[in-house]
RNA sequence: GGACGCUUAGCUCAGCUGGUUAGAGCGUCUCGUUUACACCGAGAAGGUCAAAGGUUCGAAUCCUUUAGCGUCCACCA
């Protein structure tokens, strides 16, 4: 009997575990051999330490690599972290501030980017360690970062390429304008937030014949245009008149244009039109070429040709706007009305829209695609961007999971403006343009010759990360690693970033290798707490996932993540449930226990050659049956794990383990192994029985099986052949 | 304003293309110190499957409507 296993799993030595995986080197797809399977990470933010989100989402894509690693393919998992332009800027920014008192222009671009690179390299080694504990089996040696030098080449690479094929271009449009970050943003980075507003009801002067309705005062004397439904039969004799007024001291010029945009039943059915601080006037005004007008700066606030209000910060000169339309008997009314206002994602600061000088990527230009190997698609065909992203998605060559994203992908391509692609901010990708003069350069380096000056603005991030399924590789470089590994299997993002990266991802992949970036996009949902409230810093209930991984085991917490949460649904968290499956572990222990403390000396597997089972017989009637059930259980599972069911794959491996194998095969097992007659059959099948289950739990629960597997094999668990069938030993 | 999802035992959720007395885990209750495990075992209670109507021999499962909750998109000037 061997009697030094312990009574119950100790859950501590998981580390050690690792270490063992680590050395052995087989995170690492070169010392594996097979057809490729590969994913890569998405890399978690360079802000700092990782959250149980996290451990969520790489409990996903270690249980598919290690599915994929047992089942003999060439199995990468590549991980990285983002350098996540706003978010490190802000925060290093604020560290630098409490520190010592100085913002970052005050210390300056370079000793600034210096000092975030400090900052990124510490938390790069926190997160990398945290996703050990977690059991990531992913290649080390690989591991890349969206600022590297090889990504920054990358990043040179794509800007050029698309500029050289007139997709990227520069140009003064109204964007998004966050003046607390001082920076630009896409669409994809605001969120708007309900608020109560005022509906102000006037006319411009007494003798303007319309009344028209708007919420922002102030921007009035930008106004450019009055626009009103071409049906509307109340202001049909207006349109194409032009009106000079006096507002506040300015002349105005309101020229009275149709627009089929404009909702006769809204306020007076009449809308002021503000060309240069909203959107959506803005397209108006480029329908009808009316003139762009700014009136307030980067900073929110007026400009020097509003006169009186030069200076003013917008809410105060809408007081002073407002007393003075009633002093002049011009306001009607004012209504309530609810209404969003638009923030910026990151810095929470009210965007003013402004027309402003920016790089953008077009997706509705037409052009000839340089190479492709997508369905659907020839080399050289005229394209979008736009018809790329589609087309890859609807063929099925990508499939979005579950179902219900694929809608909300195709909807968001439909709505889909210009991208955005320039920031204002110094941590990031600086774009790859020198001005001289009237000269302009793009390329990867710097022009030769002097004189030349490169643009001050920083890519969005998600340009950079957008690459980063073949930049990891290598890519611009035609390395084996692109070619073996490109495109991918299996990518696991959360909802929240199904456009800003996913999307984005497939547009650039497809423009820039004429490949899919992915097969599977398997978007998940977020975790939160048992009352279903989001973790977050605001509310301060945060998990640290190591904290719960000492507590209660890796395993434990991967299970409680996996069991149960269907393909995209939120997870509620509750240490309960991490409880019991820190049970379910020290149960496989134990049955691993029984069954080895009852298996005949000497050991089962000798030393060095531990693939030969020393014991061997005929199995019995009743034990044979046992086995052909299990045959059928391997089946199901694989099955549900070549379908990325992983929810119920985990809980029907938890369910017959404890209740089918501990609690009646094992116990029906063990008279059986008193009596001579029937021992040898019922210890072929306990072993035969258990070590299956240890292989088909292994991708959920890799520390405890691993563990079990160590008491009795040379070799490692985690490269052992998934079990296509059920090999019982007999002659 | 559009689109989508959810509503099944106290809690968290399964129930695929409709078919025997609706399932699991946790929790609760009762019993149990049987040599793998008390991080355990045996057993029990607990649901008019959100509501109404329809299709059908038969519906938690399909259709319609309603209510509540949630999410995404658009953005209303």
């Amino acid at each position: 009997m061997n009697e030094e296993i312990a009574k119950s799993y100790d859950q501590s030595k998981e580390s050690e575990i690792y270490q063992i995986w680590e050395s052995s080197g087989y995170f690492n797809p070169d010392n594996l051999s097979g057809k490729p399977y590969t994913i890569i990470m998405p890399p978690p933010n360079a802000t700092g330490t990782l959250h149980i989100g996290h451990t969520f989402e790489h409990t996903i894509q270690d249980i598919a690599i290690r599915f994929a690693r047992m089942r003999g393919r060439k199995a990468l998992w590549l991980p990285g972290t983002d350098h996540a332009a706003i978010a490190t800027n802000t925060k290093v920014e604020k560290i630098l501030i409490k520190e010592t008192g100085q913002n970052r222009h005050q210390i300056g671009r370079e000793k600034f980017i210096k000092k975030v690179e400090e900052f990124v390299q510490g938390s790069r080694g926190t997160i990398q360690n945290q996703l050990r504990v977690i059991g990531d089996s992913a290649d080390w040696s690989r591991e890349a970062f969206t600022m590297d030098e090889e990504r920054t080449l990358a990043v040179r690479t794509a800007f050029k390429n698309m500029f050289d094929a007139g997709l990227v271009y520069r140009g003064i449009r109204v964007i998004n304008w966050d003046p607390k970050g001082q920076t630009a943003v896409s669409d994809d980075e605001v969120v708007y937030k309900p608020e109560q507003g005022k509906l102000y009801y006037f006319k411009y002067s007494t003798d303007f014949p319309i009344t028209i309705a708007t919420t922002r005062p102030e921007t009035k004397l930008g106004d450019a245009a009055v626009a009103v439904n071409p049906e509307d039969s109340r202001y049909k004799q207006f349109v194409g008149k032009e009106y000079e007024v006096g507002f506040m001291g300015n002349k105005l010029k309101i020229r009275i244009v149709a627009d089929e945009t404009v909702d006769p039943k809204f306020g007076t059915g009449a809308v002021g039109v503000t060309p240069a601080h909203s959107i959506t006037d803005y397209e108006i005004a480029q329908r009808h070429k009316l003139p762009t007008i700014q009136i307030i700066n980067e900073y929110g606030k007026m400009m020097d040709n509003t006169q009186s209000l030069a200076g003013k910060k917008t809410k105060d000169a809408r007081e002073e706007v407002v007393a003075w339309l009633k002093e002049n008997n011009l306001l009607e009314k004012i209504e309530d009305v609810e209404l969003n206002i638009t923030t910026a994602e990151r810095s929470g600061g009210i965007i003013e829209p402004l027309p402003k000088l920016q790089w953008f990527i077009d997706v509705n230009k037409k052009f000839p695609i340089k190479h492709s190997e997508l369905k659907n698609i020839e080399t050289g065909q005229e394209v979008t961007l736009k018809e790329l992203m589609r087309s890859v998605v609807s063929s099925g060559e990508i499939q979005i999971l579950p179902e219900r994203e694929e809608k909300k992908y195709f909807h968001w391509i439909d709505n889909l403006r210009d991208w955005n692609i320039s920031r204002q901010l110094w941590y990031g990708h600086r774009i790859p343009v020198w001005y001289r003069n009237d000269e302009i350069y793009c390329g990867l380096e710097a022009p030769g010759g002097s004189n030349w000056r490169q643009d001050e603005d920083t890519l969005d991030t998600w340009f950079s990360s957008a690459l980063w399924t073949f930049t990891t590789l290598g890519w611009p470089k035609k390395t084996s690693d692109l070619q073996t590994f490109h495109p991918t299997q299996f990518m696991s993002p959360g909802y929240e970033i199904l456009f800003p990266w996913v999307a984005r991802m497939i547009l650039m992949s497809t423009f820039h290798l004429g490949q899919i970036p992915f097969e599977i996009a398997y978007i998940h949902g977020i975790v939160r707490n048992k009352d279903g409230q989001k973790f977050s810093k605001s509310l301060d209930n945060g998990i640290d996932p190591v904290d719960i991984v000492t507590k209660y085991g890796a395993d434990a917490l991967r299970m409680a993540l996996v069991v149960g949460v269907g393909t995209g649904n939120d997870v509620k968290y509750d240490e309960m449930k991490v409880k019991g499956y820190r049970n379910f572990a020290n149960k496989i222990w134990n049955a691993a226990r029984f069954v080895y403390n009852n298996a005949p000396q000497p050991p089962l597997y000798q030393s060095g050659g531990d693939r030969t089972p020393v014991l061997s017989g005929e199995l019995l009637p009743r034990d044979q049956k046992i086995i052909d059930e299990l045959r059928e259980l391997v089946t199901r599972i694989t099955e549900q794990m070549e379908k990325y069911d992983f929810a119920h794959a985990s809980e029907d491996l938890y369910h017959y383990f404890w209740h089918t194998f501990a609690d009646k095969i094992i116990e029906e097992a063990k008279p059986k192994l008193a009596d001579e007659t029937t021992k040898a059959s019922a210890q072929i099948m306990l072993m035969t029985s258990l070590e299956t289950l240890l292989k088909l739990l292994h991708p959920f629960m890799p520390f405890v099986t691993e563990t079990i597997w160590q008491l009795n094999h040379k070799d490692l668990l985690m490269i052992r052949q998934w079990p296509n069938e059920v090999v019982v030993s007999s002659k």
